[in-house]
DNA sequence: CGTTATTAGTTTGACGTCATACTATATGGG
DNA sequence: CCCATATAGTATGACGTCAAACTAATAACG
């Protein structure tokens, strides 16, 4: 859950430790992420989800042809969540699932012509969004933040066992 | 669902478009959260989700006896997924919710001295993550990121009818 | 005063996510 | 060749979240 949003502090502040302070910045990205994501889902087409859109996404921008575990890895998700999203995606006739020919326990995800319609559909339809969002923030602020969260992002991933 | 690692790129990029970058920020935010929240909940005591933690420790930090719409509201989620939350945290012992005796259709959120002595294990707990976390980040670029997210956060709270 | 509109809280159903346990298939070492 | 181990995919149950529909109570206003 995202955190509060931040009351008019009364008094002087009591300078806040520097937990404190990376605590708020995970708070601030939980409640963007929350935000964004309902922003993001609330004109996509189909009824698609963030999540759906982004296996479609992946597989219009870096071929199909993969195997769920390997979308899972791609996507920091574990194979279970991957599975319910491509159960979804295959009942929508966005993709197919076929058994892979060489390794019995694998499957391949292939893109219908649906599917690739519909992400062009979802680009589309996000797009205002991300230009409205430059009301927020210059293209500088983002390429100064880009490389900071990317860092957080690799160790945080580096980090998972504790 | 947070989106693609980025892969290993091959040959000359292409220029991102700003929307594109702006999207790959999004995309960072969603990876961080999940990654931080799976980190969090994963120390905390007596089975703890990060929601219900946010919920203590408000309570502690700024006072209890607020009305769950109160706190769905500095929370930034709805009042459904309120009530779920407080229903746990009920069960577990750590909060109470009492009528509001003004107001008929309210409640009001007390915390109970072991909801107090669960959030104070909650922090401890945490605590060596976010220590940790200085390897990931300096105080300064926490200190960097913090205003533009914030500035961020607020303009999607403030655009929420898109 | 009564009707209407607003607000508080709940419920339900859908989705994403995790952890865990389970099945089936590979793979590797005796 | 057989067994131990690892890996792919699936199933289950719990939780957070949203949207939408619903009930109860208050507020607004004619």
């Amino acid at each position: 859950m995202p955190d509060p949003k931040p009351e008019p502090s009364r008094g002087p502040s009591p300078e806040p430790s520097d937990e404190a302070r990376l605590f708020t910045l995970f708070n601030e990205i939980g409640i963007i992420h929350q935000l964004s994501g309902t922003a993001f889902e609330r004109v996509l087409p189909h009824g698609l989800t963030q999540a759906q859109f982004t296996v479609l996404n992946h597989c219009v921008r870096l071929g199909d042809n993969k195997t769920p575990a390997q979308l899972a890895s791609a996507f920091q998700v574990t194979r279970g969540t991957l599975t319910s999203t491509l159960q979804r995606l295959e009942a929508k006739g966005f993709v197919e699932i076929v058994p892979d020919s060489r390794d019995g326990r694998s499957k391949r995800v292939l893109l219908t012509p649906s599917g690739r319609d519909a992400a062009a559909a979802c680009i589309a339809a996000a797009a205002p969004i991300l230009t409205r969002a430059r009301e927020a923030l210059s293209r500088d602020e983002v390429e100064d933040l880009l490389p900071v969260l990317t860092k957080l992002r690799v160790w945080l991933d580096e980090n998972r066992g504790l």
